[in-house]
DNA sequence: TCTGGGGTCCTAGGACCC
DNA sequence: TCTGGGGTCCTAGGACCC
């Protein structure tokens, strides 16, 4: 049976979620998504990326990922705002809460992107294009921002379809459309053809969609492995994939993050690790999982990085122990360059029942567990910082470091936004 | 490049075994 | 050791997405 696939982006997501922020309380009068803008971190932090861009910046060639640096060269008018995490997941959550109400599976692609799949609903609301049209104008009226809408007859195309012209558009993909509307487009606008792919394939003369399409199979392969099958059959529109309803159950949990200033020593380097490894075992614990590989990753300041991972005997969710273990491992992979960015992170989780506790340190982990259970309630119900770990006290380091934005803001329902 | 942070998946190459 | 070949498992690094 022919299936029919919606793709929602909303347009400049951060953008224009802090621009509908500012409209409504009326911080002032100016709309973000009217002038030269950006959303992007702190430069004397070193956070100093574009995370999105309007579309008037846009027009200056200020692209998401580029340094504020040179944004500002190609623009010195331009606005740029710090990001607003809590509000991005309330607006967020209010657009899924939409969807809800007519679709019983919501895949959340990423912060502001859904799948939805419309095949059995013809007969309640009408043609794909009619709904399409209702739930865009009814995410605009009750929200304030704007979202483009893929349709076709499977997610690859649907979401190829939500990038075409933007903002606030509606644009079907259907099989008979691909010639016309996706093969003449550059390769890198492909789904899964990044930089290096995009790259190759210009050295092997593909430059667009269609020429891609009409590769042979086996030149592919044997210059992309199996990658080279993907790119192929999504350029010819292939896709089985099914709308799915998100996070089963999450394959790892890291955080990451680059440093203010450059670590020389292997004490500063450590108590960032902490703060990481806090934060991380913390998120482990909330899923209720533990996890059997811990690895570590450090990234110089001449960009250069590595890895280290290693399995334990024993899966844990105790920071106690991860710590010590991501302490062994930076001692054995760090090699006294500049540090730049640290990053951890816990994998092969298994979920946190039935684990066999070795007869030796069941006391000292009956002892470690009931520990980081009251350090989590006191941190759940006082905040993070209630309870901190003594090393950081004057140590200008933040005792505990990166994490999901969840905080204590109530989740903003869909009528909270409303005008 | 004055170049973030959260993920997932794949592969080359080495270790080890028979 | 002037050493074959196949299989499995593991790790580091790199690709991609947002």
């Amino acid at each position: 049976m022919k299936r029919t696939i919606f793709h929602i982006d909303v347009n400049s997501a951060y953008l224009s979620w802090e621009a509908t922020y500012r409209l409504q309380q009326q911080v002032d009068c100016i709309d973000l998504r009217k002038i030269p803008s950006i959303i992007g971190g702190d430069q004397s932090k070193r956070h100093g990326i574009v995370l999105a861009k309007s579309i008037p910046a846009k027009k200056y060639g200020i692209k998401t990922g580029e340094s504020i640096f040179s944004a500002r060269q190609k623009c010195p008018s331009l606005v740029v705002v710090p990001p607003n995490y809590q509000l991005f997941m309330q607006c967020s959550d209010a657009m899924v809460n939409i969807f809800r109400e007519y679709f019983p599976i919501v895949e959340r692609y990423s912060i502001d992107e859904c799948f939805l799949d419309y095949t059995t609903m013809n007969h309640h609301f009408g043609s794909p294009m009619q709904f399409a049209h209702y739930i865009k104008d009814k995410i605009q009226k009750e929200l304030g921002f704007t979202v483009n809408i893929g349709i076709s007859n499977n997610k690859l195309l649907a979401k190829m379809a939500s990038d075409f012209e933007k903002p606030n558009k509606i644009h079907t993909l259907y099989p008979h459309e691909i010639q016309e509307k996706m093969w003449h487009l550059p390769v890198r606008d492909l789904f899964m053809v990044g930089r290096a792919t995009s790259s190759k394939l210009n050295k092997l003369g593909i430059y667009t969609i269609g020429e891609l399409a009409n590769t042979d199979i086996n030149l592919l392969y044997s210059h992309f492995k199996s990658h080279g099958y993907v790119i192929h059959n999504f350029a010819n529109g292939l896709d089985k994939s099914s709308v799915k309803p998100c996070s089963p159950t999450p394959k790892g949990i890291g955080n990451s993050t680059t440093i203010s200033f450059d670590v020389e020593t292997s004490r500063t380097a450590k108590l960032i690790l902490l703060s990481l490894t806090e934060t991380v075992c913390m998120r482990l614990r909330d899923c209720d999982m533990k996890a059997n590989m811990v690895s570590i990753n450090i990234k110089s300041s001449d960009f250069s990085s590595l890895s280290h991972q290693m399995h334990l005997s024993q899966s844990t969710d105790i920071t106690n122990t991860i710590y010590s273990t991501v302490c062994t491992l930076f001692d054995e992979a760090w090699n006294n360059k500049p540090i730049r960015q640290l990053g951890i992170r816990v994998s092969t989780l298994v979920p946190n029942e039935n684990i066999q506790l070795s007869l030796f340190d069941y006391k000292n982990t009956e002892k470690y567990t009931a520990l980081d259970k009251s350090i989590d309630t006191i941190r759940t119900k006082y905040g993070k910082n209630a309870i901190i770990r003594a090393s950081f006290l004057h140590s200008g380091l933040k005792p505990l470091c990166g994490g999901m934005p969840e905080e204590n803001y109530p989740i903003m329902s869909s009528t909270t936004l409303r005008n």
